[in-house]
Order: structure tokens, then sequence, then C-alpha cells
DNA sequence: CCGTATCCTAGACGATACTG
DNA sequence: CAGTATCGTCTAGGATACGG
């Protein structure tokens, strides 16, 4: 039976630091995560809050994170298409790694254009 | 404190998640960081640590965080060579983001003995 | 002790176009 | 609306060997 074949040497984290940086691997779960942690969310409402994100790339860090437990997606089968996103209970419990990144964040680097961004509109009030 | 960017040409994160994580992007960084808040570290001890990880690659992380601001190499001119790696004032303000990510890490993932998993959710498996 | 020097490959990431 | 399908580039990361 063939193994998903990746390298099994030191394919398992030899630390919770790796351990959890595994999850975030990818250059937009940690936004993903953050702009969830607003409440549901659409897909073309995060290619709305993520403008540099491609369709595909965004499909692509969804469905890892889905895989990995931390997302859930949930479709309504109606014409057009609807779509939601949410933290699962497991993704929640990264609210608080999330909101040390977002606050060291906001301390130590200028964003693009000076701009402070938060979550757009949230459907629940979170002051970080 | 001063602003320290990765590279030059990188483009400028579009959220305070994206920047923070821009910083620990790397296998290696967070766990170097996380090592290194335990004291002063040489290069092989940290090797010892990371048994896993090859000279090139430490090398490798330990110079992009250098160039981050987040660490500091000193070289003591004596023979044999002796380099002694710190966090930064900057590094250590990053001391809240790796707490967190190995307190989740240590409650939500079980290391070693080739399995990984979850205690809040059933997971499927995952390729580190 | 503390690294470099080469060489190599998988896959991450992006651009663009298309679809049920 | 919510994605796929292709194709292409690039580089992170590993294996191995050597050097001051």
């Amino acid at each position: 039976m063939s193994l998903p074949r990746k390298k099994m040497t030191d394919n398992f984290p030899g630390c919770p630091v790796e351990a959890a940086l595994g999850f975030l691997d990818g250059k937009w779960k940690g936004v993903i995560l953050f702009h969830l942690m607003g409440g549901t969310r659409r897909f073309n409402e995060m290619r709305r809050l993520m403008p540099n994100v491609t369709p595909r790339m965004l499909t692509k860090q969804l469905r890892e994170l889905e895989d990995s437990g931390l997302i859930s997606r949930t479709v309504y089968p109606v014409v057009p298409p609807h779509v939601d996103y949410d933290l699962t209970e497991l993704g929640k419990t990264l609210e608080p790694v999330v909101r040390a990144l977002h606050s060291w964040g906001l301390d130590h680097v200028v964003c693009r254009d000076n701009r402070i961004e938060t979550s757009v509109e949230p459907l629940e009030e979170h002051n970080f």
C-alpha cells in the first residue's frame, strides 16, 4: 500500500511550537483565520477582504484549514450557490494565537498604506 | 523601536497578522526563537536541540532572523570559534506570540512517537 | 566549533481562463 | 456565487561533502 509519499524523516513536529506553526503554514492561513474570527464569511466575501489572493489559492488554503479541522465549510444547495465558512471549536482555540500575532503586527510593523486593517464589518465586534 | 523589514523587496503585508507571520516564516524560526527564549545558545547547542535541522538550514534561518532584527549573533574571535545567539529586544517582544503557539501546541497536539493528534476533535493525519 | 559549497527536487505560489 | 483547469516560475528545504 502506498502511503502518501512525503519524506517520512521528520514529518512530525518535535516541538509544540513547530506543531502549532504547522497549522498556520501557508501564506494566507493566518489572515483567513483572523477574518473568520469576525464571524461567518462567504467565499467572495473573503476575496474582497483579501484582494491579492487568487481564487485558486484561497480555495487551497481554505481546504487545508478545513482538513486541519480548524474551519468548517457549509454548503447550502441553492441557486446561486451559498457557502459559509466558520471557525470550528478547534479553530476558535487558536484565537489567542492569532490575537497575539495581530497585536504584534500592529505594534511592530507598518502595513500597506500605513493603514491598519481590521476585519471589515465584523458581525460581532472584536476589539484588538 | 525601529521598524524592521525582512527584505526591502518584500511586498507590504495587507494585515498585521500576515505581517507578523512573515517574521516567523520558515520551517524552523519559531522553534529557534523558542529555544532562545531559554537564554543564550551556541550554534552546535542549537543543533543538539534540533537534531533534524541541517547546518545549512540552521544557518539560513538564523541569518534571516538576524536580518529581521529578532536575534543577535555575537562572535568571539577565539580558537576554537565561539558564537552566541540571543534574542534582541525586538525578538523578546515576540515572546507572547511564541508562548501562545507553544501553549496551543501543548494543548492540542501530541508530538513524537510518529503520531500527531489533537485533543479537541478527531483529526485526519497531517503531514508536517 | 561553526559554518560553506553544490546540487537537486517537490511543491508553493501566481496568472489566466473557464464553468455548473 | 463559488469555485476548476492549466500552465509556468521560483525557491524553500534537504542530502552530502568540504573548509577555516
